[in-house]
DNA sequence: TCTGGGGTCCTAGGACCC
DNA sequence: TCTGGGGTCCTAGGACCC
């Protein structure tokens, strides 16, 4: 098999940089996108507001203190959205196979394309020219390469990588760097006395197995190594919807969390019926004042989408978690999710019956 | 410094069936 | 009789990603 050639494109502090399309006099400040509560969170920092310590799912408390001139925006995600899907025209324009993740990231599969790099770097300028927006680039012959590669020179970065020169050239780079590592799986590496991935990628596979058990510990051992043969594929299939909302102060009162899950629902449920999708599991999240996250879900017989079919199953599972505490976070979701087979109303599926 | 919202996937245990 | 083994579905929690 002939080797793959695929990059990884990552919009330069996306939802600033499209912010500052429609706000030019913003140009050079330190501006923030963030929530406006007590307790939102930074979604994106310009580069100069990183200079001050500023990142991305820092409290906006926190973030205000470490940068007291800064410029907030809230955050408009239906814009983004628009710039995003500009984005992501242009590179379908000029490839085959581009798998978007999120509103900000695309990879692309260059394989087989006579001159990859010219080709990419056309992309990145069209976008530039079309949208004014400025992305980082990784290439290398793995999305695993790719991706790393092109978080290690943003922003307006070009990093093309094999796989032998990127585990020297992250050798003393910490596990964290490479997707599928977070934080957690971090401490525990750091514990064991493993903080660069030339040591992880040392660790002999039965023993990182033992540890992090047969999957995730083969797993491990191969991403440290840059290992990764995963496709660019096209689309996702979506399987679960849901809304959550954390609430400004800690609420006990039941009647109040009740009248607030019902519009998690309507807000829900009206997203479902628009897009025609339904499905079979109904699910509540519950996050009580002291943190601890709680889920209940059942599954129904027939898939659902209406409020007033997700409603009651809401209501119940909430009533029977009946929360011991205040409540900071109220969700709920519909999971298994498949389209509307034709038919009015509330679905009418049709079972055939295996002979 | 107390920690958003919207997703995906994995694991472990139990129910249930053959 | 004291005890199997696989397969599927389901639930709850947790890690992770953008």
């Amino acid at each position: 098999m002939s080797e793959r050639c695929i990059a990884h494109l990552d919009m330069d502090a996306f939802y600033v940089s499209v912010e500052l399309r429609r706000r030019p006099q913003l140009r050079g400040l330190p501006v923030i996108v963030s929530g406006s509560g007590p307790r939102a969170v930074v979604t994106t920092a310009s580069y100069e507001a990183r200079r001050f310590g500023v990142g991305s799912a820092m409290p906006a408390a926190r973030a205000r203190r470490l940068c007291p001139d800064g410029v907030f925006i809230a955050p408009d995600f239906a814009y983004y959205r628009e710039a995003s899907a500009e984005v992501m025209a242009v590179l379908r324009r000029h490839a085959e196979e581009v798998e978007v993740v999120g509103l900000d990231e695309a990879y692309i599969d260059l394989s087989g394309m006579p001159a990859p790099h010219a080709a990419i770097r056309r992309m990145v300028a069209e976008i530039e020219h079309s949208t004014g927006l400025s992305c980082s680039v990784g290439i290398g012959p793995s999305k695993l390469v790719a991706k790393v590669a092109s978080d290690a020179e943003k922003p307006r970065g070009f990093v093309v990588l094999s796989m032998e020169q990127a585990r020297v050239r992250f050798a003393s780079a910490p596990p964290g760097i490479v997707p599928g590592i977070g934080p957690k799986t971090a401490d525990r590496l750091r514990s064991l006395g493993i903080d660069t991935l030339a040591k992880l990628a040392a660790v002999p596979s039965s023993e990182l197995m033992k540890r992090f058990g047969p999957r995730f510990g083969a797993e491990l051992k191969r991403r440290a190594h840059f290992e990764d043969g995963s496709p660019v594929s096209e689309q996702r299939k979506v399987v679960s919807e849901s809304r959550e909302t954390t609430f400004d102060q800690d609420i006990a009162d039941m009647c109040e969390l009740e009248s607030l899950l019902g519009r998690l629902v309507e807000r829900l449920c009206s997203a479902l019926v628009a897009q025609g999708r339904s499905g079979r599991t109904v699910g509540i999240k519950i996050r009580l004042d002291d943190f601890s996250t709680h889920t209940r879900a059942r599954t129904l017989p027939d898939p659902v989408s209406s409020a007033d079919r997700v409603g009651p199953v809401a209501l119940e599972l909430f009533r029977r978690f009946d929360p011991p505490r205040p409540v900071r976070l109220l969700g709920v979701r519909v999971a298994g999710l498949e389209r509307v087979r034709a038919g009015r109303g509330e679905q009418l599926t049709l079972r055939v019956e295996p002979t």
